[in-house]
RNA sequence: GCGGGGGUCGCCUAGCCUGGUCAACGGCGUAAGGCUCAGAACCUUAUCUCUUAGGAGUUCGUGGGUUCAAAUCCCACCUCCCGCACCA
């Protein structure tokens, strides 16, 4: 039979959403919140976006049939600037994404049209995603939906920022960023040419000073001030005498137009050629002694300030030069000095001669200045002395510093005195903006910063993510060191979608910044979208109230404008449903999102506010690779969901991996798992519920075990081990239903409709929440007319689990194998089976060695003592191996199954292995009987009784 | 460099915290059989090596160690992946 299950799926959405299924309000019950981090509607969900939404929907739908009043809301991520980009890229005509567009996303040629407009993008996969989520099943409480440029939630947002205002969690800095001239716009990826990122470094700019000017120079390595030798400048090149906020300096003239972006003020006097200033001779800053300025041609006008401070001993570049210099010391008659300048060396470090700049030359063949392997040489040296570096005696009270914590302190040192200052610098210049002016870096004053460096916020968030709820327990960790290592965040910048800051209406507040306490909006949105408040009527006193519970009704409602009642339903709403339990999200907002939601909770609401669990899981590879534009290896969710059924593709992401792990997403699991729906649905019509039947042993044992699974899938569900749980609810029912038709078929019966009704009910149940749709249908084609998702998660009953049926059927299926086992060894064709079962004094040995292995007695000497000092077990004596085979048979069970053991006591197992022949007689149409060891009359040919063990029967095959 | 997570029987993955349940779950793949006109699907069985009696041997990145017992605990090493910021 094959299934349709597009209309299978819209069947039952429509059902939920007429019934109202998934709309929350408070109640009396429990509540339960469960978030997901809002979707950035830039593009169609993937296969991997709905990890994690799915997750939280299975989470959502689990503990509604636990009986909680569950709200699981949605809203729209609008704000921030990749969209922005996108449009413009559009407005462009940019072939690829326009294609992109077209093809992967299907995305209908009047509407790439209208994309030059952002807010046109954003609508777009809004309404795309919202879809998805509703193809996909997600138990959404659709209502209180919203976007993040709404009017309401931007008020909402400014009642956020004057908070942490109030609270001096924003504090107002200077900021450096990549930036378009032409635009006047910081830039980002998505905003230069081939998409490079525009990373900087920080140089420290040493003032050298000669005859009233000041010679700079521009360095990553503020340490080796103390080994300079020399100033190198290029002597073809033309500098600028430029006036620098009253200091006159001699730089290259795309240096002083960096410095422009820096906020210096520059004025340009005049020029100067480098050669005039070779030979000149210059003071050094916090060193008491000049220093000759010398030709090089390594130097490049546009590096730095275009002079170069020469550290010899350890700097290639500088090492280089200066035997070069000195070669050729002959075409430089007027300077005399250069043979007497001698490398000083300033750091030692392991592996490393007195000179380093020297050996990484030798090690690298270099033989003149202008040899590109010089840069390999000097990051290589770099690197080793940063990190294992230490300073020398000649370097002052930084002596004996490593390098890495003496960088930071020199340059802190120098700063101070007025003779340093920083100069920032493209890292892969040039960077070009999509306008395709040239990048610089700007320095942007007054930029405004949310605080994580604060101690007490930092100490305050240490101690929640302590407490609260964190799945998987590995991950608490990185949040702690999360915490440590975060500091000063910018939180405005200047353009992109969102709220402005509210003192300061020229920065809108950034993206990462105004999604951290929205949650709480949720609320909100329900009454902003059933027209009740509006942004006319959200003022901080508002907030201050439903939130805090801070203020007088009367004012609040005077206020605003609302009518106390609905002010104080709001109040109730909020009251009832925060704090968030659960929040879902991708292992990678760990270190951004998620650690701000933390902080930000704190800072804002009172502690029983406070977010209560954090689950977060891995991302999805596809076909074990990892998926990406390029590879197009993206597959959008809607066009999975049309192939393959929303259903099968929420297992098949589930069933791949434990929450951390990468899950891997390939067709033929995803065919497997539609294909055993499939099959399963069929059955579901085949039993009815039956009364009053005679229980026979396999039907105890089936109605057991049903317990069992339902404990063990609820166990792991709790601990959102949801693999685990499926695995239980998919595969081990499966295979216990079939040892259990095996059993009434070969007994013939067929009075067994009624007990796997039963089973199947319950499994369906528990199912519910991975595949919501065709669980339904199965609900339904078992006979029950309400709907699955607002039935209730089957409770286990620990006293309807009979441990002495459990054993006997293990004792079958054990004894079978070992049959098996035999045939298939010695290729025998059987004619008859006799099977033994062990004597009663081999019974009460085995039950003491079982009791005490139980408390811990695992030596063997030790228990066969025990047993011989016995009188019931002393025969013992004659089968030395007895004990030895029992205890590996008993460890070699789990701990459960020995308790198991233990409680039964002893079973029949002579009546039990009697109903073995059903089966034998069914697969190999031969005889079966059954001995005791100790019948004395027994048929025992080859002497095979005496091996018999209790649970392991002696067997002759004939 | 710092921080985090891995390396398991063809592939993907579980087990590791709390040592004996482990030749190690499950899925995929492969092979044989059943069903079928045939195929798909489904079901059964097998899938480290050896084995004419239910057994034995060698495995969980490498090398050591602790223990009656180690995939699991400890130490060292090799190796892969991710994050390191103003970007969602």
């Amino acid at each position: 039979m094959t299934v349709d299950w597009t209309s299978l799926e819209e069947k039952w959405r429509q059902r939920w959403h007429a019934e109202k299924q998934f709309e929350s309000d408070p109640s009396t019950k429990k509540k339960f919140f469960v978030t997901v981090a809002y979707p950035y509607p830039n593009s169609p969900q993937h296969i991997g976006h709905g990890r994690t939404y799915t997750l939280a929907d299975v989470h959502a739908r689990f503990m509604r049939m636990m009986g909680y009043n569950v709200l699981f809301p949605m809203g729209f991520h609008y704000t921030g600037t990749p969209i922005l980009g996108m449009a413009r890229r559009v407005q462009e005509n940019d072939k690829e994404l326009i294609e992109t567009f077209h093809t992967l996303y299907r995305v209908p040629e009047e509407k790439i049209r209208e994309f030059i407009e952002p807010v046109k993008i954003a609508d777009y996969f809004h309404q795309e995603i919202k879809t998805g989520m509703i193809e996909m099943g997600y138990s959404i409480d659709w209502r209180r939906e919203f976007t993040t440029i709404d009017p309401v939630y931007s008020k909402f947002i400014e009642w956020q920022f004057r908070k942490l205002k109030e609270k001096n969690l924003v504090i107002q800095g200077t900021h450096p960023v990549g930036w378009c001239p032409k635009d006047q716009n910081p830039v980002s990826q998505h905003d230069t040419l081939g998409d490079v990122e525009p990373s900087f470094a920080e140089y420290i700019i040493i003032k050298f000073r000669y005859d009233g000017y000041v010679l700079p120079t521009a360095t990553l390595r503020p340490e080796t001030i103390f080994g300079v030798t020399n100033l190198w400048i290029n002597p073809d090149v033309t500098y600028e005498i430029v006036k620098v906020d009253n200091e006159s300096w001699i730089i290259s003239s795309e240096c002083a137009t960096k410095l422009e972006f820096l906020n210096k003020k520059i004025v340009r006097i005049s020029k100067i050629i480098g050669r005039d200033l070779v030979g000149k001779k210059a003071k050094v800053p916090e060193r008491d002694d000049e220093i000759f300025v010398l030709p090089a041609t390594f130097v490049k006008s546009e590096n730095g300030t275009g002079i170069v401070m020469s550290v010899p001993a350890h700097a290639p570049f500088d090492y280089q030069a200066l035997e070069d210099l000195k070669k050729n010391a002959s075409q430089h008659p007027n300077l005399p000095v250069i043979t007497d300048i001698k490398p000083v060396s300033i750091i030692e470090t392991e592996g490393y001669g007195e000179i380093p700049a020297q050996d990484v030359i030798r090690i690298f063949q270099i033989d003149n200045q202008n040899n590109p392997k010089l840069e390999e040489a000097t990051k290589e040296i770099y690197s080793k002395e940063f990190y294992g570096g230490k300073l020398k005696h000649n370097t002052g009270r930084f002596a004996k510093k490593t390098v890495s914590e003496a960088k930071e302190e020199i340059k802190k040192w120098i700063l101070a005195s007025g003779n340093a200052d920083i100069l920032y610098e493209l890292n892969e210049a040039p960077v070009r903006c999509r306008c395709g002016a040239e990048c610089v870096v700007k320095l942007l004053a007054n930029q405004w910063f949310l605080n994580y460096s604060d101690r007490e916020w930092k100490q305050k968030a240490h101690s929640w993510i302590n407490e609260m709820k964190i799945l998987p327990e590995e991950i608490r960790n990185e949040f702690n060191n999360v915490v440590d290592w975060l500091r000063e965040r910018a939180c405005a910048r200047q353009h992109g979608l969102g709220t402005k800051l509210p003192w300061d209406k020229n920065w809108i507040i950034e993206s990462l910044s105004d999604s951290v306490i929205y949650m709480a909006y949720y609320i909100i949105a329900k009454y902003v979208n059933s027209k009740e408040i509006s942004s006319d009527n959200t003022c901080d006193s508002f907030f201050d109230y439903v939130f805090l519970t801070e203020g007088d009704l009367k004012k609040v409602s005077s206020d605003c404008k609302i009518k106390p009642e609905v002010v104080e339903k709001i109040k109730d709403e909020f009251q009832y449903f925060y704090p968030v339990n659960a929040r879902h999200s991708g292992r990678d907002l760990v270190p951004n999102h998620l650690t701000f939601f933390i902080f930000n909770h704190l800072a804002i609401f009172p502690r029983k506010c406070w977010p209560e669990e954090i689950v977060v899981n891995g991302s999805v590879m596809m076909d074990g690779k990892k998926m990406s534009k390029s590879m197009g290896n993206i597959i959008p969710l809607r066009d999975a969901i049309s192939v393959h059924g929303a259903d099968s593709i929420r297992l098949a992401i589930l069933i791949s991996a434990e929450l951390l792990q990468d899950a891997d997403f390939n067709q033929e699991a995803v065919r497997g798992i539609k294909n055993k729906l499939e099959t399963m649905l069929d059955e579901c019509t085949k039993y009815r519920p039956s009364k009053n039947i005679d229980l026979q042993q396999e039907d105890r044992w089936l109605q057991s075990r049903l317990q069992q699974l339902i404990a063990k899938t609820t166990y792991s569900m709790q601990k959102m081990r949801l693999r685990e749980a499926l695995h239980y609810v998919l595969y081990e029912f499966e295979s216990d239903l079939q040892w259990y038709l095996k059993r009434v078929e070969t007994k013939s019966r067929t009075d067994f409709s009624g007990i796997l009704h039963e089973n199947l009910s319950a499994r369906v149940a528990m199912m519910s929440p991975f595949a919501p749709y065709v669980s339904e249908e199965m609900w339904s084609r078992l006979g029950n007319p309400s709907l699955v998702s607002k039935s209730e998660w089957p409770i286990p009953v620990e006293r309807k689990i009979d441990f002495q049926s459990i054993q006997s059927e293990n004792l079958l299926k054990l004894t079978l194998g070992d049959i098996k086992n035999i045939i298939k060894v010695t290729k025998i064709s059987p004619k008859k089976i006799t099977i033994y079962t062990a004597s009663p004094w081999k019974v009460k040995a085995y039950q003491k060695v079982l009791s005490q292995i139980i408390d811990g007695q695992v030596n063997i000497g030790e228990l066969i003592k025990s047993l011989i000092t016995d009188k019931d077990t002393e025969e013992i004596k004659r089968y030395p191996d007895f004990v030895k085979k029992t205890v590996n048979d008993i460890l070699s069970e789990s701990r459960e199954e020995r308790e198991s053991k233990n409680k039964v006591e002893l079973i029949d197992e002579e009546k039990v292995l009697s109903e073995l022949h059903f089966i034998i007689q069914s697969e190999f149409g031969i005889p079966l009987r059954v001995f005791s060891e100790s019948d004395t009359n027994k048929y025992d040919p080859k002497n095979k009784a005496r091996a018999a063990r209790p649970y392991k029967p002696a067997i002759l095959i004939e």
